[in-house]
DNA sequence: TATTTACCATTGTTAAGACCTATTGAATTA
DNA sequence: TAATTCAATAGGTCTTAACAATGGTAAATA
């Protein structure tokens, strides 16, 4: 059986002519006849009886034209979704970021996108990096926000800006005395982070090794603002990314290095098979 | 599109590998791989995104596989309707037949269809001839039970049974001291007879008309068995199908004519090209 | 009665495309 | 580095849907 056929018996029971019905579905004469013909032996049934002044369908015909027209519509309805769905701005997009980026770049981002793409239907999804990365290769979700480097064959990225360190202390602390600071000067301290699994923690804890700064252990916090309170309460310092950081804050001084900056990398990341790609770059235009 | 196309479609979302779609498709990994393709250039989207590890549906596809399956399901169906309405001897059959041999006959086929035939649901019509013959044209009944001959090249007719007339006469009535009539003998008398449109009254007019016998024209009934209580009332005679008599009947008697018996023909009739000949010729085998 | 008309079916040919096997190319895995 | 996996491509065969032309039959008309 075929679509087309369908169509082709459609026509015939509606207009009850082979000729007009063939001239309805810009064929020949004979063609429709044939491909008639053809449906009726496939089906083993006689779907219409003829002479050569009526054609008429049987009863069966008439219930399978009622199935034919569903067939049809649905068919429609294929061509429809692909139509509608072939714009690639328009649409699901799932986006993922981690959670101390999340926070502090979906609030900025969503405006952006509607005005860019306002066909675009964002979902946003909030996980540690590891999970996102699962997400993505299972195609979850279209993109995520990830801290470079991602090394994965399956996944291309594409560096979006550099979110740079500031240390946060409390206002009252020894460090605020300089406008600058260097990395080596921090030996001495102890710094406050977050828990294992998150990737902002992996990243401070990369600057501490090679700097030989160490970690305070008895607290782990599980977020970022958290963290922020615990500098406020003056229960230690941190590194907090640029991102995060509000103007006119109490009771904490963000004080930035000296080059070289430790920072993290933001970068946008996807499947290099995602057929989201127009989608992706326009996405990455917006930072 | 083709209904194949999304069978292929189908077994890939389903399976997520091109050869094993293939196998479960019974063709080979290239075809199925070139004719997703041409789907998918068709529609004008991207159904799947692939790398040599993973195969995987894209929003779109996931959106376009509910539909397909739809279709599959409806074309599933198409072939259901066929397969049971392949059997000829089952599905509906429209069955006509005219209001003074209808009330007579149907009663005693109907137990004997539903025996022959059991899958036959047998629909019964009660009309005039000239109706049951324009709708036996239109193809809106079956068949129909007529009183022969019928001229028209679109129809075919077997003859079933001769139903002979019987003269119906009050039982105090002078006619009664006869075993056996002659039709010459009624010349004196006046024939109740049913009102136009009734094929009975047309049959029982040309026998008049043929021994020079006269119909009553101060009334004409609606039904043979409203005749019947006329003649019961000592109103008139008149002629009664054989059909139509029942036996142990008080106030009437019913008597035979001597040969030429005045009869009508009842045969089947049907249209010449109709698909339900097996169910037909099976019927005719009933009488 | 002969002719024309209307219509569906049949025939023969051509072009499209669905299919196959064999091979390529890219990415893993041993 | 070699072997393996898997989708895509190449080249050739075969099926089939398309057409034009023709046939055949019943109704309409002359």
């Amino acid at each position: 059986m075929n679509i087309r056929d369908l169509k082709y018996f459609l026509a015939l029971a509606e207009l009850e002519h082979f000729g007009q019905a063939a001239e309805h579905c810009n064929v020949s004469q004979p063609t429709l006849s044939g491909q008639i013909k053809k449906l009726e032996n496939q089906l083993g049934i006689i779907l219409f009886e003829r002479t050569n002044r009526r054609v008429m369908l049987t009863e069966s015909g008439r219930q399978i034209a009622k199935s034919a027209n569903k067939v049809l519509r649905e068919v429609d309805s294929i061509y429809e979704i692909a139509k509608s769905s072939s714009d690639p701005m328009a649409g699901k997009f799932r986006l993922g970021a981690f959670p101390t980026l999340s926070t502090y770049v979906f609030p900025t981002i969503v405006p952006k996108v509607k005005k860019l793409m306002p066909d675009l239907r964002l979902i946003l999804i909030e996980e540690k990096t590891s999970y996102l990365i699962q997400k993505l290769r299972n195609g979850d979700i279209d993109a995520a926000l990830l801290a470079l480097p991602i090394h994965d064959n399956f996944l291309q990225a594409q560096e979006l800006f550099d979110d740079e360190f500031y240390l946060a202390v409390p206002t009252n602390h020894e460090l605020t005395k300089f406008d600058r600071i260097e990395q080596k000067n921090l030996k001495k301290h102890r710094l406050l982070l977050l828990e294992e699994g998150h990737c902002l923690r992996d990243q401070s804890l990369e600057v501490c090794r090679l700097n030989g700064i160490r970690e305070e252990q008895d607290f782990k916090a599980t977020g970022l603002e958290t963290l922020r309170q615990m500098v406020k309460a003056e229960t230690g310092i941190t590194f907090m990314p640029k991102i995060a950081i509000q103007e006119n804050e109490i009771g904490i001084c963000y004080i930035p290095f000296k080059p070289p900056t430790p920072s993290r990398k933001i970068g946008l990341v996807w499947r290099k098979t995602s057929a989201r790609y127009q989608a992706i770059h326009k996405l990455i235009t917006i930072f």
